[in-house]
RNA sequence: GCUGGAAUCGUCUAGUGGCAAUGACAAGAGACUGUAAAUCUCUCGGCUUCGGCCUUCGUAGGUUCGAGUCCUACUUCCAGCA
């Protein structure tokens, strides 16, 4: 894996660049859609490909099952058929999703009283090997550690790997911070380790990401950043559970330690204002569930803000007008779409799904072309005014 | 015409003496960020100083401390028999 880096802002952090694969290349900043079990939520191959997509992340953790398949398959870009880049994630998210928040929502915004779910009530437990958890689904009790991560990964074959961490939640303190921080910096070793014994089994060259926590704290990030910094890393991802006006703060700590020269991926974030702090800070790439969830929750993305489908049953207009996306251009209206969407038949609500997750990656998928090529032009600042001038300018 | 049965909040529906009244759908509001998420939360008779108050279960009476629930009549609808 090579990165080039073609253009740098002013502020020294952010950057347009282009991460060559040996599955292709990746012009960033940009947007990975999520595919968490190697398929983007009713979204054909066909349909990522022409509005955009140039990569695709799934999940160490859900596929750890199918991993041997995947191999025989010839890889996640092959065996799902995708045929371009691709990154997994190691399970690190599942982590905090299976166990400290079980059962709570991830959210960016200050809540008072953010709990951990008891200890008594998670699935997944945390020590210094690993993580045991409980399968969901079958009620099975399994064990991913970075040794485990690593093969199931590698295995999996994605271009880019993610070192195994830990994410904390908004609700551990400093000293649990601490902790947690130190235990995925040795997990970050075992996973260099592992992942260097197999990352070309599969006769292409596998890359890792050492994954950066710490929480909110300057003192933590920045000295993570050195650590892993220092370390044999192909790239760096962002870490972490955010309150949103901590974003631009902790990304710029990790960055301005980290080895310039190395791509840095930031961990599930897409709303607007988070890509556009992350692409000044210096993030890469990035993928997030958003679109298409919030998509078949019913909220569209348009250029003057996001509006809930439920609001317009007789609307006859475009979902964003001059998008530039396959519904918008087949003429979808909100109405239209609102009334696949609340339709009792099955496979209208498909259909409704899959044009306005089309819809909503393809917003974001342009939002990151737009930032690359005013990253190019010398733009990038007048770029984001203008976009959140008309974004959040009252209008719906 | 006779005999049964039924009428409840937009719709369907629970309810058999203590009820402002169940559930579903529809509707309305909010949430969602490395997918336990085609999901979740809240509202859904009116008013409220949030303690309550008022008006409600086809219509009109009645029995009862108390009636959506029991009785009588009427209205409408359904089924069966003429």
């Amino acid at each position: 894996m090579r990165f080039e880096i073609q253009k740098v802002l002013p502020n020294g952090l952010g950057r347009a660049g282009i991460i060559h694969t040996d599955h292709g290349d990746i012009k960033t900043p940009a947007f990975m859609v999520v595919g968490t079990h190697g398929v983007v939520k009713f979204v054909s191959m066909e349909d990522l490909h022409g509005l955009g997509a140039q990569a695709m992340l799934s999940n160490g953790y859900h596929l750890r099952r199918i991993s041997g398949e995947i191999a025989e398959g010839g890889g996640l870009a092959a065996w799902s058929s995708w045929n371009g880049p691709t990154l997994t994630d190691s399970g690190g998210f599942q982590v905090m999703s299976l166990g400290s928040g079980l059962g709570k929502v991830v959210s960016m915004e200050r809540e008072l009283g953010v709990v951990n779910t008891a200890h008594k009530d998670r699935l997944a437990h945390v020590s210094e090997d690993g993580v045991s958890f409980t399968d969901p689904f079958d009620g099975r009790l399994e064990f991913i550690g970075p040794e485990e991560s690593m093969q199931i990964q590698c295995r999996i074959g994605a271009d880019i790997h993610m070192a195994f961490d830990e994410l904390t939640s908004l609700a551990d303190d400093y000293d649990y911070n601490v902790e947690a921080l130190a235990r995925t910096e040795r997990w970050a070793e075992r996973s260099l380790i592992e992942h260097n014994m197999h990352c070309d089994d599969l006769g292409y060259h596998q890359n890792l990401y050492g994954v950066l926590q710490g929480g909110r704290w300057e003192d933590l990030r920045r000295s993570t950043a050195r650590k892993l910094g220092a370390m044999d890393f192909d790239g760096y991802g962002l870490g972490g559970a955010f309150l949103k006006e901590d974003l631009g703060d902790i990304l710029r700590w990790c960055d301005e330690e980290l080895p310039f020269e190395k791509p840095r991926h930031l961990l599930g974030l897409s709303h607007p204002d988070d890509i556009f702090v992350g692409a000044e800070m210096g993030a890469d790439t990035f993928d997030c569930v958003a679109p298409t969830r919030e998509a078949r929750h019913g909220k569209i993305y348009t250029r003057d803000g996001n509006i809930n489908l439920r609001k317009f049953a007789d609307s006859t207009s475009l979902l964003d007008p001059g998008c530039d996306c396959a519904t918008c251009a087949a003429g979808w209206t909100r109405g239209q779409l609102r009334a696949l969407w609340r339709s009792g038949d099955p496979e209208k609500k498909q259909q409704y799904y899959n044009l306005a997750s089309v819809h909503n990656v393809r917003f974001i998928v342009r939002l990151t072309e737009e930032i690359r090529e005013a990253i190019l032009n010398d733009r990038f600042y007048e770029f984001k005014e203008e976009f959140f001038r008309r974004y959040y300018e009252k209008n719906q």
